[in-house]
DNA sequence: GGAAATTGTGGGAAATTATGGGAAATTTTT
DNA sequence: AAAAATTTCCCATAATTTCCCACAATTTCC
C-alpha cells in the first residue's frame, strides 16, 4: 500500500470537521476500519494515523518503562492528546476542541500527506515553517539522501 | 527498456492536463501500470517517474526515521507534492494546481526526457536555467562524465 | 428532584465546485 | 494524402461544502 502524499487546502466547519480528501483516504488498509487516530504532532500541528498503524506505534510506547521519569513523561504526554475518530459517510473527521487549539487551526486548515501518517496544519504557521532555517528542500535532500 | 529522451513543447488545457509524447510513454515498463508519479522536481520543475521507478524511491523514504526533525522535515516536503496520476485514453495526464503554480506552468509546456523520469517545465524559466553560470554543456561533461 | 431549555454533537441531503472521460477537430508527421 | 498524435470542447461523474435536522448531554429553572 502506498503511503499518503499530496495536498489540500480544505475548510473546517463551525462543529470542527474536516473531510480527508479522496486520495488520502484511499491510502488506508481496510484494517484501519475507517478509523483514524488523531494526536498532537511535531512543529505545532496535527498528525493522523491510520487505526492500525497507530496501534503499532502504542505496542512501542507500551514498552516503555513506567518506573523511568523521562518515559513516564513521553507516555502521559504521547496518550494524553491522541484521540480515535471513525471517518464519517461524507469522508469526515472531527477534530477536538484542545487539537484545534493546539495547532491553531479556524476556518480553513492545510493537509499535507506524509507516508504513514497525514498532517493537519494552519496553513500561514505552515509557510512560516517553511521559511525558517534549515528548511531548505534541495539542501534537506542533498543531506537525507545521501547515498 | 531505454530510458526518456527527447523534448517536446505541448499545450496544457484549463483543467491542467498534458498530453505525455507518445516517444515517452512508450518508454514505459508494463509494471508502471500506465501510471506516473508527478512530484516536485529540483530546479523549480516538475518530475514524473514511472509508478514502478517511484516505488523505489518510497521506500527509500519509508526507511527514515520520523523521531529525527530533518528526516521529518524532507518526508514531508517530499510526499506533500507527489501524486499519483493515471494516463487517460488520450496519452494525458493533469497535473495538480500546487504543482502548476510552484512550476509556474501556465498555458505551455516543455516536457523534457531525463532518463528515469520526465522534467515538465516552464519553457521561458527552463531558457533563464540553462543561461545560468556553471550549467554550459561541455564543462559539465568534463567534470562530471570524467572516467 | 424533575422537566424543560439550551447547547453540543453527529448524520445526511442538496448545492456547488472540481475532476475526469471522450468525441471531434486540428495539427503534425510520414 | 493518409495516418497518427495532439488539442479543444462538451458532457458526466465525483468530491467537497454548506446547511438543516435529529438526537444526546448538560444545565437551568420551577
Amino acid at each position: 500500500m502506498p503511503g499518503f502524499k499530496g495536498q489540500s487546502t480544505n475548510s473546517v466547519d463551525d462543529k470542527g470537521r474536516v473531510a480527508i480528501p479522496k486520495r488520502m483516504r484511499s491510502c488506508m488498509r481496510s484494517e484501519a476500519n475507517n478509523t483514524l487516530v488523531i494526536t498532537r504532532g511535531f512543529e505545532k500541528c496535527i498528525f493522523a494515523y491510520p487505526l492500525d498503524e497507530w496501534t503499532t506505534i502504542e505496542d512501542h510506547v507500551k514498552s516503555l518503562n513506567p518506573y523511568d521519569r523521562k518515559h513516564r513523561a513521553f507516555t502521559r504526554q504521547f496518550m494524553m492528546w491522541a484521540e480515535e475518530v471513525s471517518i464519517d459517510s461524507k469522508g469526515r473527521i472531527s477534530l477536538s476542541r484542545p487539537l484545534l487549539e493546539y495547532a491553531g487551526i479556524q476556518h480553513t486548515t492545510l493537509l499535507l500527506g506524509s507516508q504513514t501518517y497525514i498532517e493537519i496544519w494552519n496553513p500561514d504557521r505552515f509557510d512560516d515553517y517553511l521559511n525558517e532555517e534549515d528548511m531548505d528542500y534541495e539542501s534537506l535532500a542533498a543531506e537525507v539522501m545521501a547515498q
